[in-house]
DNA sequence: CAGTTGACCGGAATAGTATTTTAGTCAAAG
DNA sequence: CTTTGACTAAAATACTATTCCGGTCAACTG
């Protein structure tokens, strides 16, 4: 029996919800994965909606911890913006759970699944809020609402890497920028 | 008998779609609306669907004309822009046809709902992208990529338009007008 | 006896089937 | 000729039977 039965279950249960999503994950199937009991699962977790939000929590840090990985003092805001966003919808469009869960979301629409990539969603927006609270601190970039800013950053960084592909050539990373730096920062940064 | 009845036809497609959404929407229940027979439907439109999409053309019509209507050569390029997207989102957002539409799209995903919206956010697009490209050639705006500016004023006016109030304080006219002057125009208008 | 387990429960989802609805047709009526 | 509504086949829906699954807990184990 191993020492550490619930990291076995959190290994476990992210392999499937990164697999099958959310819905067609079972308990049963975790527990098989995971080499223990079913009720063994419940000393540690809840329910099924508790491990995952456990799961979703620990892919959140990892998501910020790479963002901030790749911010870099010595660079302009908006460069950093750019890479940390970059990375952010780069980590979303790579990792199976992500992935899964996006589909999940358009195809089934699970209430569960919903919420919790909107939690994700919360977590990016005042990443970057924060981001821009500093900068417009450290003199920058211009007087502005970091909240609006900071949507209109995300709502279009996802329209450009998502949905702007779906009916168009796709953009490349740094074609991207291109459009940021033309069409966002232009009139807002201190030069 | 109604002198046109392919105009009676169309009203009634109209109030039956505006009240029940395309898929709800019988032909027997248009035919009777109509006062017409069923079989009469057949003799103006092919189909279901080619009714539906005669309808929405006249939509669009509508909307650019009341676009149009709007937009007045004596002011500048952004308060032209700003106006005639309130005016087709206002539209969007009142039309009752559009709102049964939107509806449908969310609630049931009606593939032949989906494909006329999309229309629709085309025709939206390549208004604005008109509008863009004329503004630079009149020396009134930057050289920039007139679909891809096109595309974020969309993307983010419906952002705020739609998307801000689910989770926020709904925001008024002027504060979207005043985000647009600080965020995107700012730095590409010529003074 | 603390920690673990899987058989078991009830409600929820799914599959299978019967019934109804509806887009489109066409022979008859006007 | 144009108009019509009964008709048809296919699709949607309602209904029922069956399976599945989250969560529990009495029994088991070391």
């Amino acid at each position: 029996m191993s020492v550490n039965r619930k990291q076995d279950i959190l290994n476990a249960a992210t392999k499937s919800f990164s697999l099958f999503g959310y819905k067609a994950t079972t308990m049963d199937q975790v527990a098989k994965l995971a080499n223990v009991g079913k009720g063994t699962i419940y000393t540690f977790f809840s329910n099924k909606e508790q491990l995952f939000n456990e799961i979703i929590m620990d892919l959140i840090k990892q998501m910020e911890e790479r963002a901030s990985a790749v911010i870099d003092d010595a660079n302009s805001f908006e460069e950093n913006v750019h890479h940390a966003l970059f990375e952010m919808l780069g980590f979303r469009k790579e990792h199976q759970l992500m992935i899964k869960l996006f589909q999940e979301q358009r195809d089934i629409g699970t209430p569960i699944v919903n919420e919790v990539l909107d939690k994700v969603e919360d977590h990016i927006l005042s990443f970057i809020k924060n981001k821009i609270a500093t900068a417009i601190q450290r003199g920058e970039m211009k007087e502005c609402d970091p909240e609006k800013f900071a949507y209109i950053i995300l709502v279009t960084y996802i329209a450009f890497v998502f949905d702007w592909e779906k009916k168009r050539e796709p953009l490349s990373e740094n074609e991207i920028a291109d459009i940021f730096k033309t069409y966002i920062f232009n009139g807002l940064s201190i030069k």
